[in-house]
DNA sequence: ATAATTAGATGATAATCATCATCTATTCAC
DNA sequence: GTGAATAGATGATGATTATCATCTAATTAT
């Protein structure tokens, strides 16, 4: 059978979207073409008409990942009152529900780990996501060292975020409140 | 062939110790069991004599990498000066020798991200590992809150690891960088 | 020393994987 | 409308996987 162009341009979005969740849920290598097909209500055959490779995919998944509208932390910044746009950057990134959905939350830290090292378009794209990110919360700090500052302030988050998603239960929560709670003090001294 | 139980067990020692090294350099679902034995010195077969399954191999490996004795911080801390002891420990985990050669390193920055979410015994031994980080890093801060200012302190460190093995050439330097410089700084100001 | 045990090699198994050839029904270009 | 192009389904491919049965030589227990 044959589509339309604009239902076969659908069919394609929607695989990367189904392949940005999934990677995130549980991880590149933990998910089949197959099955990812099939999340996408698709066939497995139909994949190659789409993409060269699986790696071509997690390529283009990886970079989908920081363009999705719903979780921007970017939007919810300017939305936010003047001063009080770092509280609600942290207060987004190290809520329970970022924590409780890798599939729509921050790609830097549900696919870090994976995609680490080896030498990929995917690497690349998940390093222009923190950097990106980076110059996001550094727009909200004032000095020269703005930059610096900034690089380990998200270095703070991604790493609760990450480490309170290995905790168990109480623990978890315990590494989501410490980490606010030294941010917002980093926040405090200069802005 | 038969072996005496002296050497089995040195076998089945140098089997975990492999898996520890080669899942934090790669990835765990990147290594296979035929490729980790011929690492080990012996063929595939003779896997299931010494682990139940490939699982089972995950956990104890996990939970070997906190054991070893060459990347202890615990061992270089309580070597350091008084009042050097967090320093030490900073210096040594965001060092671009740690950041370079993950097989050796921290299991909870390179599995993190691959164990968490799924409920397993590799997981909880990870968990674990975090937890004695954190009163490591403890047992050198004052105040009653030296345990929450801690796990907000080995957050950073994680997130700026992973950070920077994510990040290319100029910038990973500039995320040890950053972290360090931050790190140095709240421990000046309430050692 | 003899007998029972077993560590590890060899090779097979079945499952899963990414990838591709083929087919077909549809859509687009004319 | 007619014909070329193609999206996606179906099914096969070969590679890789974890797991296991069998065999054998060596070690342990007696």
């Amino acid at each position: 059978m044959r589509n339309s162009r604009e239902v076969t341009a659908e069919n394609r979005e929607r695989i990367v979207a189904v392949a940005a969740r999934l990677f995130r849920e549980r991880g590149i290598a933990a998910v089949g073409v197959a099955e990812l097909m099939e999340a996408a209500g698709m066939t497995h055959g139909g994949f190659y008409k789409h993409f060269e490779s699986k790696d071509a995919l997690i390529d283009e998944a990886c970079r989908h990942s920081f363009t999705e509208p719903g979780g921007s932390l970017r939007a919810a910044a300017e939305a936010a009152s003047e001063g009080e746009e770092l509280r609600t950057i942290v207060d987004r990134y190290l809520s329970r529900r970022h924590r409780d959905n890798p599939g729509s939350g921050c790609a830097v830290a549900a696919l870090g780990g994976e995609v680490a090292n080896r030498e990929s378009p995917a690497r690349e794209a998940l390093a222009a996501g923190r950097e990106r990110l980076v110059s996001l919360v550094a727009r909200y700090m004032k000095g020269a060292d703005a930059k610096e500052r900034a690089t380990a302030f998200v270095a703070t988050m991604v790493g609760a975020l990450i480490t309170s998603r290995l905790a168990d239960g109480a623990s978890s929560d315990a590494v989501l409140r410490a980490a606010k709670r030294e941010l917002y003090q980093r926040i405090e001294e200069q802005g």
